[in-house]
DNA sequence: GTCTTAGCC
């Protein structure tokens, strides 16, 4: 995202414009290289535009968020000096700011995946530039698989641009036949690179020290620190803080030190792009949100710790993680790249040059790779490709099939496919809904009992991370009771857990007319709380749509029900959970889930569930996700009758893999066994794919060097 | 006894 070049640009990619329409008047797919600075993401389409692209139908380009959606194409329609949502507009959730006139549209990957839905052949546009595919979101991916298969429809005159990084410009080449690969240089300043000597065995004093070292001997300009996480981010900033303050007075200029990272409240986090007070020196210690996300002016000085928090997910146990790992070259070099924006800077790699050369992999393992495909499988099900069998669907990088089976079972547990992998009308309802395939199952359920109000005000809360905030620590010594964690007067879910828990909040916000002010004086999120709001109307209306008649979707509606025993809630709950159901251990509070492959799991200490008089938690619990960190929790939990679901255990007995991955046509063998109802043992344990095993191998180095700190 | 980061007409 380029946004902060003046107007009529003399970019680098200008020069290119002969050579880049050429390429595209010559070949249905070009790959562009378009280095940091070169300008592509405003360029591009006013090139293609110019050369009259437009004229049989709109230039749209996807950004992998919202914000550079929008704020590309502000700067697009200044350049053409016409008002944006006229001949440039943008789509993004909740927000579509284009009209009849439109020619160039800057989109979000998930909007375009949307309308794809409806317009498989994407009618509406001539070409279509997949901008920052390099970060190779979840989305991203799904669409380049898609733009290949349009590719070799016939009748399709649609362009396709995807710019790439360097490294693996060949790789998407040859994924689309061979196409051309254009680079265009960037505006990038040299950044001098550093390497350690050796790994630091503490990786946050080694930061401390090369900042203190920047600070005292180089001259101005300001550092950005590259850590993992929050914890991190603390300790060194109030570690800097200190150094600079026992610095002798007048021995070098001042410093102020400013964390950064994705909990920061929204104002914080714009602090950083505030111009600094004069003869001042700032460092930011960041997470990888200044990576890409956010970018700090007068950085002249990067330091890379070379380490990331990755979420990963784990299809042979169903449980994310959240490890450490080492960053891949794309993203060191992203990171150095930060240092030369305004000027040329330096990068300080706390590691080896050999490390990067020897360990680090080319670019990041794709999300695909990393998480549940239930959703996305879905989806693509819901396109119809009659023609290709889901396990055969070409990615780019394809995840693996244990990776779509695991989707694919899920999808049967939830009755959105049948038992030989079709999708089914309630698949069809659920794949129209921007929810995960158990929450989106569990608000079908929920219409059917009546109860879709809740379900929607629950989906909604859960769609939206980070509502309660943590507890300040005044609170916490105020009050010493156990379960008191949250702000005094927020209800807690009634015993019920965190599901009832959110959907109490949401309607006590309700009577309080959505008042901001009740929002901070309980200590909730209000960005978070306002995105629930908008995200639950647009799921109301999907759910009208679908439902083809009125449902009363008032929030209002349900507090007025007077049992509060939540039981068609936690039924419908049910049926979007079947397979994240879990029974509690007879003699204490660990819980085994019931499942494929059984885990032994705890309730996450951030859960409201409550203990009954023996100090028992309740005996069943379906759970929203499984998350391994400190040990495997389940995060999200919610009280249930085991007898709500018997017919989901009796499904869980009869799920044949074989049949669900496309039956017949499936040559894999070792798979077409029954897969056992009830857990074993002594389940074996899976060999590991290549990357996994370098992620585990480099997570041990750095938690036996956190160990040492 | 806990939280990298994006995103869905």
């Amino acid at each position: 995202m380029e946004v902060d070049r003046p107007m009529a640009p003399d970019l680098p990619i200008l020069q290119f414009g002969d050579k880049i329409v050429e390429a595209v008047d010559k070949n249905p797919v070009v790959v562009v290289i378009g280095e940091t600075g070169s300008g592509k993401s405003t360029q591009l389409s006013q090139i293609l535009d110019r050369r009259g692209y437009t004229k049989y139908g709109i230039i749209g380009v996807t950004q992998p968020r919202r914000v550079a959606a929008v704020s590309v194409s502000r700067r697009v329609a200044q350049e053409l000096g016409v008002k944006l949502g006229e001949e440039v507009g943008y789509a993004i959730r909740f927000e579509d700011r284009t009209s009849r006139n439109t020619r160039i549209k800057y989109l979000t990957d998930g909007v375009l995946l949307r309308e794809s839905l409806s317009d498989p052949k994407l009618r509406a546009y001539s070409v279509i530039i997949l901008d920052e595919a390099h970060e190779r979101s979840l989305n991203t991916d799904i669409l380049l698989g898609l733009m290949k298969r349009l590719m070799k429809i016939t009748s399709t005159k649609l362009k396709v641009l995807i710019t790439s990084a360097t490294l693996d410009g060949n790789k998407v080449s040859k994924f689309f036949s061979d196409c051309p690969v254009l680079t265009v240089p960037g505006k990038l300043y040299p950044v001098e690179i550093f390497y350690s000597k050796e790994r630091p065995s503490n990786y946050v004093e080694s930061s401390l020290r090369t900042a203190i070292d920047i600070h005292v001997k180089e001259p101005e300009g300001d550092v950005l620190i590259f850590l993992t996480g929050q914890d991190d981010i603390e300790k060194l900033v109030s570690k800097l803080e200190d150094r600079i303050q026992s610095l002798e007075e007048g021995s070098c200029m001042d410093a102020i030190v400013l964390p950064l990272h994705g909990s920061l409240p929204p104002e914080m986090q714009e602090s950083t792009s505030d111009p600094p007070p004069p003869n001042c020196r700032r460092f930011i210690v960041s997470t990888n949100i200044a990576e890409t996300s956010l970018t700090v002016d007068g950085v002249v000085y990067v330091i890379d710790s070379g380490f990331v928090k990755q979420r990963q997910y784990n299809a042979s146990t169903g449980m994310y993680s959240l490890d450490v790992v080492q960053v891949s070259k794309v993203q060191a070099d992203q990171r150095a790249g930060r240092a030369g924006r305004t000027h040329p800077g330096k990068c300080y790699r706390l590691y080896p040059s050999t490390v990067y050369m020897e360990e680090f992999l080319d670019a990041t393992i794709p999300e695909i790779q990393r998480s549940s495909l239930a959703g996305s499988v879905l989806y693509l099900k819901s396109l119809d490709l009659s023609d290709i069998d889901i396990l055969k669907f070409d990615f780019l990088d394809p995840p693996s099939d244990d990776a779509l089976e695991d989707a694919l079972k899920q999808l049967y547990l939830v009755d959105a496919i049948d038992e030989n992998g079709s999708i089914t009308s309630i698949g069809r309802k659920m794949a129209e809904l921007p929810l995960e395939p158990s929450l989106s199952r569990t608000l079908i359920e929920a219409n059917e009992y009546g109860c879709l109000s809740q379900a929607l005000t629950v989906a909604a809360m859960l769609s939206s991370e980070t509502i309660l905030l943590p507890t300040r620590r005044s609170d916490l010594s105020r009050n010493t009771e156990k379960k008191r964690k949250h702000a005094p007067d927020l209800p807690d879910g009634s015993g019920f857990g965190d599901h009832i828990q959110l959907l109490q909040i949401y309607e006590q916000w309700d009577e309080y007319n959505y008042d901001i002010d009740w929002c901070k004086d309980n200590n909730l999120q209000v960005r978070g709380m306002k995105f629930v709001k908008d995200v639950r109307k647009q799921l109301a209306q999907i759910m009208q749509k679908i439902a083809k008649g009125s449902l009363d979707i008032r929030p209002s509606e349900s507090r007025r029900e007077r049992k509060k025993d939540y039981k068609n809630l936690r039924k419908a709950l049910c049926m979007g959970y079947a397979g994240q159901l879990a029974e509690r251990m007879t003699l204490h509070n660990g819980y085994r889930t019931i499942g494929f492959k059984s885990q032994l799991v705890q309730v996450h200490p951030s859960s409201v569930l409550q203990t009954d008089e023996q100090g028992m938690y309740p005996e069943f619990v379906v759970y929203h996700e499984l998350i391994s960190t400190s040990r495997p929790f389940m995060r999200n939990v919610c009280a249930i009758d085991i007898s709500w679901v018997a017919p989901i255990l009796k499904k869980l007995e009869n799920v044949n893999i074989s049949k669900l991955s496309g039956g017949s046509g499936n040559t894999k063998k070792e798979n077409n066994t029954q897969v056992p109802a009830v857990p074993e043992d002594n389940v074996s344990v899976k060999v590991l794919d290549e990357h996994q095993s370098k992620i585990q191998a480099a997570r041990g180095r750095f938690l036996a060097r956190k160990g040492k700190m």
